[in-house]
DNA sequence: GCCGTTTTCGGCCCGACTGTTTTCAGTCG
């Protein structure tokens, strides 16, 4: 078996948890595993080392088996316990829980009283009716599953958030405009800017539920209604994506609001505060607990929700359960950076690489959005694919931009998106960068070199002195392309060794270096640059992506540079230059 | 299987919808 790290060994154990079910096991005890992957994932130690010590059991979440178990998953990377229960199962029979409606003791019935061990076969048995047979099962069960075999081979997966936005915020606006509408909103990963969503979740606050639940399944997005009842109702628009909405009373709205964002994880832990004061929370009010006789504050709005369990109001990117609690009973809690925020940014195409829109068009976009200055980077001589500049053509856009700059009280950075090549040298000698307001540095090949040498490389560019941020970190495209291999927490410390900011490439198909790593960047004292990477005057508006991402890794306005304004900019840019 | 400043035993978050039942199980979020 592999090397085992916290993930592969959280992986594992949420692995144990299912096969539990489908033995119908205690769900305690399935929940106990579950708890135990979900510590092992946030888990910030060093677990070789903690496994070392015999510590394990000391981690919340972990008892006595199961560190008894991750002991020896880590130390002899197999686990006996895991292998026995394994061999149990037909491997095919897994994929069964992709299908929506199939759940363990489904999966269980059709394995055991009719021997179906994979999603093919499933197909088969709901075709020939030997399914519909089956005791709890019948015709509409089985057209169901059919059907949502169909829609797992056609929408499988997730969608980008710059895919589902426009839809999402046109419903919002749409239900906003219904004359018995009181409170509207998205909830879900939606509102936590997560970077894909599996669904949308709708909240409508109104006295006339019927007719809002008739408008949201016969809307003109609608391609198919999956569930149509008086307070929720599920379809699937033509997007692909699932959208769901719930209709609450007004005065239900702020518990609704909150058990519809989530995550679920913060979701437990507002439940087990509010059953600490005596109360017991649901989506729907604050009441007493059993046996709880403390009075019940008046809740109207989430801030008073957060209050009467004795915290700041925790905004919806935070709720992770990754320390926001801990932070808002301190009061700790970080003002976010806001889209207003923002004075400019850097890392944009033009027509002289493979962007859409020329220098002129890119500027005077910028400045309608706003923003005090944009920087250009165009891409360098070896990205031959997107028309890479050479020096020639690179220094003539530099006079350009000069010449635009005398002419406008609106700013142009004159800047470059230089390739790192393979060694971790750059793409321009240093004479010509010398010449630039600013320099990007990406990595655009040779994705797939080791971890050690992709590290190094990317380290040896940002320790050039003409380089003022470091692009699109890890290479990433969302449900499309992993991840180069690479030591984050190496390049986040040479960031702050060598003063190179970070970018956060806020285009959606990136969002690039991730949330969860921007508070270790900050603790470091590393910068951020929200960059939208724009190819196209449209594409200016994925800044807002990216302030989404910088809220999640609870970053603040002076964490990100491109919120300083015009008079402050220029020199953090070629701060490195000394 | 985990947890504990009321507990080392007896709890563990909970409501809506669907379909199959004829009062509820299963799934989902």
């Amino acid at each position: 078996m592999a090397e085992m790290n916290k993930d592969s060994v959280a992986e594992i154990l949420t692995q144990i948890a299912t096969m539990l079910e489908l033995k119908g096991e205690n769900v305690f005890k399935i929940r106990a595993y579950q708890n135990a992957a979900r510590a092992m994932e946030t888990f910030s130690g060093n677990l070789a080392q903690v496994v070392g010590e015999g510590k394990l059991a000391e981690v919340p979440g972990i008892g006595k088996a199961i560190a008894e178990k991750v002991t020896e998953l880590v130390v002899t990377g197999n686990l006996s316990y895991y292998n026995i229960l394994k061999a149990e199962f037909p491997p095919g029979i897994f994929d069964m829980f992709g299908v929506m409606g199939m759940g363990p003791k489904k999966i269980a019935a059709v394995w055991e009283k009719l021997d179906i061990t994979s999603v093919a076969e499933l197909e088969a048995g709901c075709k020939d009716g030997r399914v519909a047979g089956l005791r709890g099962f019948g015709e509409k069960t089985a057209t169901n599953i059919l059907k949502a075999i169909e829609d797992r081979k056609k929408h499988a997966g997730r969608f980008r958030m710059g895919e589902i936005a426009g839809d999402a915020e046109q419903m919002l606006d749409d239900l906003r405009s219904l004359p018995d509408v009181t409170r509207v909103a998205a909830c879900g990963s939606y509102r936590r800017c997560r970077e894909t969503c599996g669904d949308l979740d709708f909240l409508v606050s109104t006295n006339s539920p019927e007719s809002v639940s008739e408008f949201f399944v016969k809307h003109e997005m609608v391609e198919s209604v999956i569930a149509h009842g008086a307070t929720k109702s599920s379809v699937r628009w033509k997007s692909g994506i699932q959208a769901d909405m719930r209709v609450v009373k007004d005065t239900e709205f702020a518990f609704a609001l909150n058990y519809f964002t989530g995550s679920k994880e913060h979701n437990i832990v507002m439940r087990q505060r509010a059953l600490a004061r005596g109360w017991t929370l649901n989506e729907y009010r604050l009441g007493a607990a059993d046996g709880g006789n403390a009075e019940i504050p008046t809740i109207r709005e989430e801030a008073d929700l957060y209050r009467a369990l004795g915290l700041d109001f925790i905004e919806p990117e935070l709720r992770e359960d990754r320390g926001e609690f801990i932070a808002a009973e301190k009061h700790t809690l970080p003002r976010l950076v806001e889209v207003s925020n923002l004075r400019g940014t850097f890392h944009n195409h033009t027509t002289a690489s493979d962007g859409r829109n020329t220098l002129r068009e890119m500027a005077d976009a910028a400045e309608e959005l706003g923003l005090q200055y944009l920087g250009i980077a165009d891409h360098s001589k070896s990205s031959v694919q997107a028309h890479g500049l050479d020096e020639a053509r690179l220094l003539a856009q530099v006079a350009e931009i000069r010449a635009m700059n005398k002419q406008s009280s609106f700013r142009l950075f004159a800047g470059s998106e230089v390739d790192v090549l393979k060694d971790g040298s750059l793409d321009f000698s240093d004479e010509i960068l010398a010449q630039l307001d600013y320099v990007v540095v990406s990595v655009h090949n040779a994705f797939s070199m080791s971890e050690a040498e992709m590290t190094k490389r990317i380290i040896r560019a940002m320790e050039n002195k003409y380089v003022t941020m470091l692009g699109h970190l890890t290479g990433r495209l969302l449900l499309q392309r992993d991840a180069y291999a690479v030591d984050i927490p190496a390049v986040i410390e040479a960031a702050a060794a060598t003063g190179t900011i970070i970018e956060l490439n806020a285009n959606p198909r990136r969002l690039d270096m991730d949330w969860r790593w921007w508070p270790l960047a900050k603790e470091k004292g590393v910068k951020c640059a929200i960059n939208p990477d724009a190819h196209h005057t449209s594409q200016l508006q994925f800044l807002r992506f990216g302030v989404g991402t910088a809220r999640k890794g609870w970053l603040e306005r002076g964490d990100v540079v491109n919120c300083l304004p015009l008079g402050e900019i220029a020199t953090v840019l070629t701060a490195k230059r000394g």
